[in-house]
DNA sequence: TTGCAGAAGTAAAACGTTTTACATATAATC
DNA sequence: GATTATATGTAAAACGTTTTACTTCTGCAA
């Protein structure tokens, strides 16, 4: 591979000028600029990006950090790190961790090493150590999604139990009274915070929170079969339930036709997070959606600004809301009990 | 931060002394490097791995470049490649070209300057210029599930055609005559690929094959929704409907509910690609399943050995066998007509 | 004792850029 | 015509490592 030393030489000019001629504009006569690219142009010369990330102490590499690729949350969010990352010329480092602290841990350990700019992550869990010996004036970072007790690094995060709320909201609006739910993991705040979402609408609203409407489908799919099942098969059904996330709505949905129970006449739904085949779903999925690509946006703008300020400004954290998108899957007001 | 000569002075040792301690595990005395290591430790030292790029040429990070980071076919093989990466303690970037072909070049440019030991591809687009400039002796990489002709790179594919054909065959054993397809976009190979394996089938069968049981659904929801409904429209009716992938299968599903077609009653249906939600469906989906982490890890497997050769060994061309996965979208021997 | 091998350590070169500090030539101002 | 500013160019330092080439020391065999 040629160098700019090669380069150099056969245009017959110095090591600096080809270098300011590259990177400057309004640089060099036009005759020597005409002789370097000729001679890069005849060499097929690119400049090494390792070399100059040595001397300008950047790398234009950001890393995003998430627990799962599969889930399309996630992604989505990815893409829109991707896109603002693409306008400032910066590359994007996808990094999956699979729900495991261990391998989180080995993504940071390489981080340390200088080969990023900075980094946006959704943490692997709540019981993370190693994000709070970071230095963020060095390596600037930012939490999306997912809180991480006593780091205090920017925040982005969707507003989870008003995002329950709303939801539950809608089902009283319609008439229901007997209202379940299928939680996910309650050891996570987000698990917590849509279970609290509920029970608060339930609260104002005048209505006894019942434990035997309430079942915890872990965030997994075969979780959230089980739960609904369960609850489906006790002498007192539901009319109306709030399945508080994507995954579960799956095993869900298998346990309702299951049970020939008819969306939305005997059961109307709501789900959380909003996917592609919500909407084509028979009946299209009420759901409350969550702003995945704008956190990513967000997220990435937020650390570009970090990369750029030197003195470091205050902490921010931002509380995205969420969208309650109404469609068939609740029914209209007729079907109340 | 610190470098390594600070370590050095502080542990009164030479630069050199340092980094042989760090990289040789047998160097060195007890003592100097209980000293070396003590001043690590208080100077919270990290090797600058851009620095040790330079000198060694190698950045132990590889790139996947996808054309859809939503699909989860091609997450699952991002998990593939990531988990063989990991083994050879590399870290993997992950680019999504949303299938637009100019940031598909805009990512080969920042590979060319050595950002990246090597890569891992599906293209965006069969037209692509670029790839074929790319010197795979400098810089490696491996095709993955799409070709890209005239580049002579190593490949692995998936049988499409095979996988069809078993699809279609499926329904013929079952006693079907009427079969339909909805194909996806016919200027890819993946998607003539697929329709062949249908056609040979049928021919195979001694069945005649009827335009008005072939639509194209271009690859997506849409697509595959409008495809199916003026499919099903039709007075002749097919009584088996294989769907060529993923995404045009969950607009299908709206248009088969939509016109009160029971699965696998009126109409038995095989999908392309396996995703979670398949075997929560009701009824659970038959599908060909392609070997998606499979070919991540083989891809990988196949990149790293390109690695470490320097002589270039020949070309490989890997082509894996999808599976048909049999669930109970297509009923038994007893629904044929 | 001599010679030699191996271990432990060092100084400096090398990787491929950018940037600093400086030199020279040309054009502009008085 | 002298002075000054500006444009164009260069040599060398710098970035933080690894590696080469060399020196010194230690212990062992002859």
């Amino acid at each position: 591979m040629s160098n700019i030393k090669d380069v150099a030489k056969t245009a017959g000019v110095s090591i600096a000028a080809v270098s300011r001629i590259l990177n400057d504009p309004s640089y060099g006569a036009d005759e020597t600029r005409a002789k370097v690219m000729a001679a890069i142009k005849q060499l097929g010369y690119r400049p090494n990006n390792i070399a100059r990330s040595m001397v300008k102490g950047k790398t234009h590499l950001i890393a995003l950090v998430i627990p799962d690729v599969r889930n399309p949350f996630f992604t989505e969010t990815a893409r829109g790190v991707e896109d603002v990352a693409n306008k400032y010329d910066y590359r994007v480092m996808l990094c999956n961790t699979d729900e495991d602290l261990a391998k989180q841990q080995k993504y940071l350990e390489t981080f340390r090493s200088k080969i990023i700019d900075g980094f946006i992550i959704a943490v692997a869990s709540e019981k993370d150590k190693e994000l709070g010996k970071m230095n963020r004036q060095e390596m600037p970072f930012v939490l999306i999604d997912r809180q991480s007790p006593g780091v205090g690094a920017d925040l982005i995060v969707v507003d989870n139990k008003g995002g329950a709320y709303e939801a539950t909201r809608h089902f009283i609006r319609l008439g229901h009274k007997k209202i379940g739910i299928i939680t996910g993991k309650l050891d996570t705040l987000t698990g917590r915070d849509r279970l609290n979402g509920y029970i608060a609408a339930l609260k104002e609203a005048g209505l006894t929170i019942r434990q035997e409407m309430i079942f915890d489908g872990e965030f997994t799919i075969p979780g959230g079969y089980n739960a609904t099942r369960v609850m489906l098969n006790q002498s007192e059904k539901p009319t109306a339930l709030f399945i508080s996330n994507n995954s579960m709505m799956i095993g869900a949905l298998k346990a309702i036709s299951e049970a020939g129970i008819k969306i939305p006449n005997d059961l109307a739904i709501i789900g959380f997070d909003d996917e592609e085949w919500a909407q084509f779903f028979m009946p299209p999925l009420t759901v409350v959606r969550q702003p995945a690509y704008t956190m990513g946006t967000l997220a990435a703008e937020l650390l570009f600004q970090r990369l750029q300020e030197n003195g470091s400004s205050e902490r921010k954290e931002i509380v995205l809301k969420p969208e309650l998108v109404v469609r068939e899957s609740c029914g209209g007001r007729e079907n109340k009990k």
